[in-house]
DNA sequence: GTCTATAGGGGGATAGAC
DNA sequence: GTCTATCCCCCTATAGAC
């Protein structure tokens, strides 16, 4: 072991924020649990706020590379073609579902990611829309080459209702106990899971509301409620 | 006007809470904003943990008998048959999107228990989980028996995906600010947006690890996607 | 780099007058 | 029911010894 205090101190405030959230969360309970001084924070980081987010940047900045990584294999195989959309959403969402069956830490931190791209806290939202511009911009331009049919509005709502369904299957264990007895110890399971239902969400029909303004009027005999 | 102090109490919690979190909202806010004494959420309330209650309460009960107002009214007409899923998906879903658009306050509320279902505070859980015991057994109930080809853990986990599109659509204003400029306006295209994007996911064809589990190995040809 | 001690501010709750 | 005044606790941040 004997990880040096700046590791320690950022190890146990991940798993305080997990726990308690950010605000609940003092230094006090921080360097009581990396075995550190009070003062450590500070020295090492500056402030609070700076502490969350080193403690974000730790492992979000890998994970957006690695998207990107895995989008970039996928146009590079692919040779200019369009992607499937199943591919575009294994980049995003599956490499994210990987970190968080990553038992070393991983899991941790992507539960506290999860909960927090609604965090009210103004600083937290800003700075991840900060981290995360790049890959967004890169993901959109994916999504909207391999689904030219669907109006880019309509495309950025279902990614952010799949980002709903990424944050809850990551960081929901406690919600879910609600439904009942469910076992979610399975990662594998659960990426399949995951998959299934954005990939069918994203692939659904599109409203009737917005399907009537696309340039295919191709009989639509009532518009009957599908199921 | 001339609402009465408990109210106004109530009401400015409301919006602080969904502003800046439960956590970092203080009594000392509240009270200003309510134009009332910093007493008096103790006077009406007993404590800043009962008060947080209230304001959940004060609305979720109303939504949840709307709900099962709403699935009730299905089931009546259908006489005992299975409902279609979409029916129990509107009861469920569509009760809430509604509530989010109503200006009057519902709007606030629905943004804060978007957020809530993943609060880190313990007692905000356990509450949520007995307010939302009764709804959550009729609506297993009714989405079992619409369902009964889908295996019932995999039916929870796709609810609790829907969950959290759902908490996106409704408390995600900020964070989809994230992926562009997208106009979240009209309450009507959301409720369409959400509902197809739900039902598609629901429907989605069962993940391979799940589906070869299930005695029906009838030629499933490419399992197209329901719509 | 790590510690102790403390400054300086703000929190929730309550006693008791009106 | 509403107010003022205040208790007591815990917070973040920092100064300064080691």
């Amino acid at each position: 072991m004997e990880t040096d205090t700046r590791t320690r101190i950022l190890d146990a405030a991940e798993q305080l924020f997990v726990r308690h959230g950010l605000d609940a969360t003092t230094l006090r309970m921080i360097t009581a649990e990396a075995q550190a001084n009070l003062a450590g924070v500070n020295y090492h980081f500056g402030s609070k706020e700076a502490l969350i987010e080193a403690v974000f940047r730790r492992r979000l900045t890998g994970l957006n590379e690695q998207r990107i990584a895995a989008l970039t294999a996928f146009e590079e195989a692919a040779g200019g073609a369009p992607l499937k959309p199943r591919q575009i959403v294994e980049a995003f969402f599956g490499v994210a579902i990987r970190m968080a069956a990553d038992r070393n830490g991983g899991q941790t931190f992507m539960r506290l990611l999860g909960r927090s791209y609604t965090e009210p806290t103004e600083f937290v939202r800003t700075f991840l829309a900060e981290e995360y511009a790049e890959v967004i911009a890169r993901f959109k331009a994916a999504f909207f080459k391999a689904l030219p049919d669907v109006p880019q509005e309509e495309f950025l709502w279902r990614f952010h209702f799949m980002m709903g369904a990424l944050s809850y299957a990551i960081s929901g264990t406690e919600a879910l106990r609600m439904l009942g007895p469910i076992d979610d110890a399975d990662p594998e399971a659960l990426y399949a899971r995951l998959m299934s239902f954005l990939i069918g969400g994203l692939r659904a029909p599109l409203p009737d509301s917005v399907a009537k303004h696309i340039a295919k009027p191709a009989r639509r005999p009532r518009a009957k409620r599908a199921a």
